[in-house]
DNA sequence: AATCGCGCCTGACGGC
DNA sequence: TGCCGTCAGGCGCGAT
């Protein structure tokens, strides 16, 4: 569910409950996500002082002096900031209990996210070496994108997908950038001008800001830390509307599976 | 090197 | 109403 909008709708809103707080303990009550959460965390984190909460691509980081905790949120993944009496739910997995009497708890029904302790640098961590930029800095640009198309023949949307080439695009952002910049998901990368791209760059980069400033998308269970829902949803052009009229020009909206994903897009207005 | 397909899980939904 | 098949927003991994 949470693509990189959700998560950094996620990361705003708990951190200025967590930064500058201490953890004092950490429930783990079902360890089985991606991967299982690994025995030293607790020992890690417990005692430490939350210094910053960060994001690199659909990954938040809890930054402590000693390392980081990394967490992801997979598919169907929430995190909510709440009294610590509050009773946990079913696949509330995990708590982390904070010197303010609150507690910072992972709710994940499909267990495709993760929780890990990374000592030291986090950034140098496998899973964040070598990811590409972040979309919304200046370094993701239509020139990059461009030269990083030399030669690929996978479809534009895969490409974008790739967090390799760009971190964070999932697959609402990118059917929705592609709608805004006019470019048909399935054509291949390497066929696209240095014009188009320069336009699906500002396309992508306005979507994503247009969806924050919408606290996200819920489709099922996303929520924000406070429990509300994201609002984006009612701001999707394509996503989810095959058979609908196409907002821009009333064509029927079409859907098909590209790279094993379901895309939706206008025939009339995206070439 | 680039591309493709799989699988980790649970839950919601539509069709019968 | 209930059962069953299909699909879902991610992503790393191994095979080709």
């Amino acid at each position: 569910m949470p693509e990189l909008p959700e998560v950094e709708t996620t990361r705003a809103g708990i951190a200025a409950h967590l930064i500058d707080r201490r953890v004092i303990h950490v429930t783990i009550r079902q360890p089985m996500l991606r991967w299982p959460v690994p025995t030293d965390l607790a020992r890690n984190l417990e005692g430490q002082r939350i210094i910053d909460v960060t994001r690199r691509a659909k990954y938040l980081l809890l930054h402590t002096s000693n390392g980081a905790a990394l967490m992801h949120l997979g598919m169907s993944g929430s995190l909510r900031v709440i009294d610590a009496n509050i009773p946990p739910q079913p696949h509330d997995h995990i708590d982390l209990l904070l010197d303010s009497g609150r507690v910072l708890r992972l709710r994940d029904p499909r267990r495709f996210g993760a929780l890990l302790w990374i000592d030291g640098n986090p950034f140098a961590h496998p899973l964040l070496h070598g990811l590409g930029p972040e979309p919304l800095d200046d370094d993701f640009n239509g020139d990059y994108l461009f030269d990083r198309a030399r030669g690929r023949k996978v479809s534009v949307k895969d490409f974008i997908m790739n967090s390799r080439v760009v971190v964070g695009m999932g697959n609402i952002y990118a059917s929705e950038s592609l709608f805004a910049a006019g470019i048909h998901p399935a054509r291949a990368a390497g066929r696209i001008s240095l014009v188009r791209y320069r336009l699906l760059v500002l396309s992508i980069k306005q979507v994503l800001q247009n969806a924050i400033g919408h606290g996200g998308t819920t489709l099922r269970n996303f929520v924000r830390e406070d429990g509300r829902p994201g609002y984006f949803r009612h701001e999707l052009n394509v996503y989810g509307r095959a058979g609908a009229d196409c907002p821009r020009c009333g064509e029927k909206i079409r859907l098909r599976v590209i790279g094993q994903r379901s895309s939706f897009y206008c025939v009339t207005c995206q070439r």
